[in-house]
DNA sequence: CAGGTCAAGTAGTACT
DNA sequence: AGTACTACTTGACCTG
């Protein structure tokens, strides 16, 4: 197998125009604004990544926060009371989350070579980063495939507006709702309280 | 308890 | 044949 990952050629061309239409505002020089989208996106994730550092360090609950809450191994698996493997669920904890996120934000799909790097970084297994892009690679594609639906009653509604604020939230959107589970992680007070968004 | 989300499972497909 | 992909489903877990 080659390093460099090539998706089939009739998903390439459904992904590059789903990234640029989930990054383009309204069409006209979409690919500017795609730029400036990127660019804040990781400029939030920045501070992201700080915060939860220093929270995760605070708290000391989610220390050594780069371990999933239940890893995959053979010993972990239980059985159910009708005798069958019970399928586990890891949770990823936060800072996996994020730095997926903001691996996905940069490119959609990873070579064998990065997945390795990536799941080593976050002591993850290469499958589990693998998976996790593919879900997140159809997450992506249903939204937009929804968004695209209601896009008429948006325009009707002449609601564009509020379209360029849900698309240019998109990270801090989709990380929230990745840990909605897990609200007390998140100091309403500050600056990154609801006020942002 | 219904409904949503997420990681993992499954089926079918394309590429090398 | 082996691998990775999409599309969809499943099962665990969480919230209101």
């Amino acid at each position: 197998m080659s390093d460099t990952v090539k998706p089939r050629t009739s998903f390439l061309i459904e992904d590059i125009l789903s990234v640029k239409d989930s990054t383009s505002l309204s069409g006209k020089s979409s690919y500017q604004k795609m730029e400036r989208c990127s660019q804040w996106e990781e400029e939030e994730s920045e501070k992201l990544t700080e915060k939860l550092y220093a929270q995760e360090t605070v708290s000391g609950e989610h220390s050594g926060s780069l371990e999933t809450s239940c890893p995959i191994t053979p010993e972990s698996s239980s059985l159910s009371s009708t005798g069958k493997q019970r399928r586990s669920r890891a949770a990823f904890t936060h800072l996996q989350v994020l730095e997926l996120e903001k691996k996905f934000n940069h490119q959609k799909y990873l070579s064998a070579l990065e997945r390795g790097h990536l799941a080593n970084a976050l002591r993850l297994t290469e499958t589990q980063v693998k998976i996790w892009f593919q879900n997140r690679r159809y997450k992506t594609k249903r939204k937009q495939q929804t968004s695209e639906f209601s896009k008429d009653g948006y325009k009707a509604e002449g609601l564009q507006g509020l379209r360029e604020d849900l698309v240019r939230s998109s990270l801090i959107t989709s990380f929230c709702k990745a840990y909605q589970y897990r609200p007390y992680l998140w100091d309403y007070s500050g600056p990154w309280g609801p006020t942002l968004w």
